[in-house]
DNA sequence: CCAATAAATTAGAACGAATCTAAACTGTTG
DNA sequence: CAACAGTTTAGATTCGTTCTAATTTATTGG
């Protein structure tokens, strides 16, 4: 974890530390800064709210995290760097992967002048089955 | 316009009526409440920040926009309700419709249990070409 | 190992978008 | 045209996020 930071050009501090322990210590996740405040808190890691957004933004800079925008009002970091899409479930706020391997986003038009494509995003809203 | 907003359910009042017309009146457009608010005040419109934001949610309820998430921290609606897709450029926050014919997206794995599909949302990330 | 320095962390203030409140106003109906 | 429900409003409030300035911590060079 540490060489993680060092090798993204980040101090490895007490915080910087704890909190790459939680992102990146299980399998991939997706979180907003108020989980992984309330997450750090839980787990007795000093560190405020400042700092969850400082580090999430630094982590992601570093390309360490990607943001995920689905919902207007916060942001979600995910820890996949894999090319992946998402499912957004509307009335829970509930946030899945699914893997890119098997899906085609065929017939992209050309990107306007002055601009090239950077990233094709899907997302898949979902509702109650009903 | 008058006809629209009795169809969708919703009293043709003055300040709607004003904002359907700066809506609908032209071709497809994205606006989003604070953009819209300035339009109105520069027509002359007496219409309060408040009233943008019920009129633009109450619009999306009744099926008149839709509401477009690119961004985290703003809303956008869009009146094109045709099946399309959207190009964003980080750099100018610059929101821009293209066609859905053409594109096939192949490969959506199956909705979790318990939900189904509501819509499936392309979303082309553009940056400056270099 | 320690002092000096640059970088990181912090609490709390500040910000912007959006929503809420409760009072005033307006469209509709009978 | 009176009564009433629905709408609009200014301003307060909320929420996520960023900023500020002071404190603390990691690194380095001696």
């Amino acid at each position: 974890m540490l060489e993680r930071l060092r090798d993204a050009g980040l101090r490895p501090t007490r915080q910087r530390l704890a909190l790459a322990r939680l992102l990146f210590g299980g399998g991939n996740r997706h979180v907003t800064a108020e989980q992984l405040h309330a997450e750090a808190r839980r787990e007795e890691i000093p560190v405020s709210l400042a700092t969850i957004y400082n580090t999430l933004n630094q982590f992601r800079k570093a390309g360490l995290l990607r943001e995920v925008v689905v919902d207007s009002g916060r942001s979600w970091f995910d820890t996949n760097l894999e090319n992946h899409h998402h499912f957004f479930h509307e009335a829970t706020g509930a946030l899945t992967d699914f893997e890119a391997e098997g899906l085609a986003v065929e017939g992209v038009p050309r990107a306007p002048a002055g601009t090239e494509i950077d990233r094709v995003e899907v997302i898949v809203r979902l509702r109650d089955a009903g």
